[in-house]
DNA sequence: AGCACGCCGACT
DNA sequence: GTCGGCGTGCTC
């Protein structure tokens, strides 16, 4: 028999697989690790195919077969060839990106963990005889009379000596596989739905392939309507996957999933370490575990018989990668609800315009929650004309927000205050001549983080120590503006010394359990006042928390990016639906230089049908999503002229090569024209259905790969451009 | 990807 | 004279 290899280099050269002659004493499967020899070296890749015979005259043997039992499925297997399809990355490419780390296609050493144990090897008679016969070797008979009375000794915990027992064999040592991380014991804790949560559980027909949009308002109790549609999946002895947006929520989610399921719950994300995550990867593997929750990668959780996938704040953009492969995980939970025929749960109190259109275009099936549980009202907003305010030579705190501070940390109220830029200001520059800070490689104003005292460039982490005199005119002129979280948290201390602050941010919350420790706090009412970006917007439920400030809502809102307005809605949305989670009367403070942007009115009234209507105008208007799809091309080049010539060719070539329907623009400059030494210059394809499309950028993608100085990067539906 | 083979410049 | 630069070409 032979089999068809995949190679574990993953360009797109070697993407087609290799044919060797699998040795009888081996036994392979379809979707099984092996090592083999290829041109000279040994390497690794995974079977895709095993047939009876090849055209090959002489073919190499399959050298071993690593980890057996661990193997892609056949649904894994599928999914990666259609990863590939909708990214254009390589086939290996895209299983890399499917295997947790210490799984990869490539050398990789065992991450199983063991304990030992001292456990009898004879039985018990022989053991009472001995004993007897020895009455003088006393630290013998401690070990074995314990072993009589308790059976096993764990390895680690004794210091007794045993060397003499296992030589004559009376006992022996036992290894025990364990995973490293253990489910806790939490009590189950029964919970019940309103009449509205349980009419929508009751509207999910979990035995088909159906979308369903769940836009509840904040509060409103979607987390209990997801974990009683599992509840029912599981009951039918099926399995769910359920993805969060970042991992500082998956902590919180999964309690409250313990709570319901005991220990068949697994945890995937990317700050588990390498041995944790192969861990939790075995358990669902071998069908331990019926539940996986985690984030953007847990969509690719090997889990058998899947029942039901659920992703919460299902317009949040951290289901979409960043980098190669560029996947949204909601376009692959589609493909796998499709393959199992199981239904897909897609939750938001502010769902993405994509997903709301499809609702009332009845591609997706919408479910509604209407009402916070309790009826606990929703916070009262106000919008605070910042204009006004810096004629007071308030920069920072208007007047109103520094009076509701006052009064929340008086009556004991926790206070939450969103600026979304870390650091402590955004601009540095020379007062005498002008020089600007900006970065030698992304040519962007670099950020001054105060702790620090470091310049520092948000894109590619370049940092340089602020010096006192300008670089520039040797003047003691520097002088920073513009606001950071870090700032705020100065301003506050120096106006309410006496509350407790904590700022959260990526500056603070880097270190593992950080995070933890600060949502700790919070819950132990330890802090007053929380300062922090968009992390603290999301999922945080504290019953204490009754003002939120933003200090600066024009920072998101005047991003260039069409989905600015509707990112600012539901950022604005979202961190409102922090307060006002128990019966106390709640406010929400929002500062702006454009109160009279039609988009506050919106978020005053929490009106996301209206943010919608008026969005949807706008994107028919100038051709964006939902009505046409978006395909980006960077082109990119250390070499400007290089960069700028294939992107003009590459242009043009496309404007000949597509449906009479699709829109070519550009190329302009990207909108991080020089990132890290490179620049980029960006194709901006707009499209409805285009067969042709397809054809011809994967045409140019194949004809770039050869190129060493220019390469392309493709971005099916981007997030951002 | 990575390595072998192959053809032209400055050096123990 | 060699050592070694990295430009193609190939890998079951």
């Amino acid at each position: 028999m032979y089999a068809d290899v995949l190679i574990q280099y993953s360009t797109k050269e070697l993407d087609k697989t290799f044919t060797y002659k699998i040795p009888t004493n081996l036994t392979v499967f379809i979707g099984n690790k092996v090592k083999v020899q290829f041109n000279n070296k040994k390497i690794y890749g995974i079977v895709l195919n095993i047939k009876a015979s090849t055209e090959y005259d002489e073919v190499l043997e399959i050298l071993e077969v690593i980890n057996p039992e661990i193997i892609l499925n056949q649904e894994l297997i599928e999914l990666g060839k259609y990863l590939k399809d909708i990214t254009l990355c390589s086939l290996m490419k895209a299983y890399q990106t499917m295997l947790p780390t210490g799984l990869k296609v490539k050398e990789t050493s065992s991450l199983d963990k063991y304990i030992e144990f001292i456990e009898l090897n004879k039985d018990r008679e022989v053991i009472v005889e001995y004993i007897r016969n020895h009455k003088k070797s006393y630290k013998q008979i401690e070990i074995l009379e314990y072993l009589l009375e308790n059976k096993k000794i764990n390895k680690k915990d004794t210091n007794l000596v045993y060397k003499k027992l296992l030589e004559k064999d009376l006992i022996k040592i036992v290894k025990k596989r364990i995973y490293r991380l253990e489910s806790y014991n939490y009590n189950k804790v029964n919970y019940e739905l309103t009449e509205e949560q349980q009419s929508v559980v009751d509207k999910v027909e979990l035995n088909k392939k159906n979308t369903y949009l769940l836009y509840g308002v904040t509060g409103s109790g979607k987390t209990i309507v997801y974990i009683d549609l599992i509840k029912k999946v599981l009951g039918l002895n099926k399995t769910a996957i359920m993805l969060v947006p970042e991992i500082s929520l998956t902590a919180q989610m999964v309690e409250r999933l313990y709570k319901t399921f005991g220990s068949s719950v697994a945890i995937l994300h990317s700050r588990l370490s390498d041995g944790e995550k192969y861990d939790e990867y075995t358990k669902i593997v071998k069908n331990e575990v019926s539940l996986v929750v985690g984030t953007r990668s847990a969509i690719f959780a090997p889990i058998n018989n899947l029942g039901l996938i659920v992703i919460d704040e299902e317009h949040s953009s951290t289901y979409k990668q960043e980098s190669n492969p560029r996947y949204n995980a909601i376009d692959i939970a589609k493909w796998r609800s499709e393959f199992n025929n199981c239904p897909l749960i897609l939750g938001s109190a502010t769902p993405s315009l994509e997903s709301f259109a499809r609702a009332q275009k009845k591609v997706y099936k919408l479910l509604e929650l209407k009402s916070r549980v309790k009826n606990y009202s929703l916070p009262h907003i106000s919008i605070i004309d910042m204009s006004k305010e810096m004629k007071k030579r308030n920069f920072i705190f208007s007047d109103e927000l520094k009076k509701e501070l006052e009064k929340n940390l008086k009556i004991k109220q926790q206070t939450m205050l969103l600026l979304n830029r870390r650091g402590f200001s955004t601009i540095v520059s020379c007062q005498n001549c002008g020089y600007t800070y900006k970065c030698p490689h992304c040519e962007i104003t670099l950020t001054y983080h105060k702790s620090t005292n470091n310049l520092r460039c948000h894109y590619c982490g370049y940092t340089k120590i602020l010096e006192k005199y300008c670089p520039n005119c040797k003047e003691d002129a520097i002088r920073s503006f513009g606001l950071g979280t870090e700032k705020i948290e100065e301003e506050t201390k120096k106006l309410f010394p006496y509350a407790r602050i904590i700022r959260m941010d990526r500056d603070t919350t880097t270190k593992k359990n950080s995070h933890e420790t600060y949502i700790k706090m919070i819950e132990k009412e330890e802090v007053d006042i929380i300062i922090g970006t968009q992390m603290i917007s999301k999922g945080l439920d504290f019953p204490k928390i009754s003002l939120v400030g933003v200090i600066n809502a024009d920072e998101s809102l005047n991003l260039p990016d069409f989905r600015s307005s509707e990112r600012t809605f539901s950022l604005l949305s979202q961190v409102s639906g922090r307060a006002g989670r128990s019966g106390i009367e709640s406010k929400v403070l929002i500062q702006t230089y454009n109160p009279d942007n039609e988009i506050f009115n919106l978020i005053k009234n929490n009106d996301y049908i209206g943010l919608y209507n008026n969005e949807m105008v706008i994107r028919k208007k100038l051709k964006y999503p939902p009505y046409y799809y978006i395909l980006g091309i960077k082109v990119c080049s250390k070499n400007y002229d290089l960069a700028s010539k294939h992107a003009i060719k590459i242009a043009s070539y496309l404007k000949n090569n597509v449906e009479e329907t699709t829109i070519i623009l550009g190329p302009s400059t990207a909108n991080m024209f020089k990132f890290n030494n490179i620049y980029r210059f960006q194709i901006i394809i707009k499209y409805k259905y285009d067969n042709l499309l397809f054809k011809s950028v994967k045409f140019i993608d194949d004809m770039y790969i050869k190129e060493k100085d220019v390469y392309l990067e493709i971005d099916n539906n981007p997030i951002n451009i």
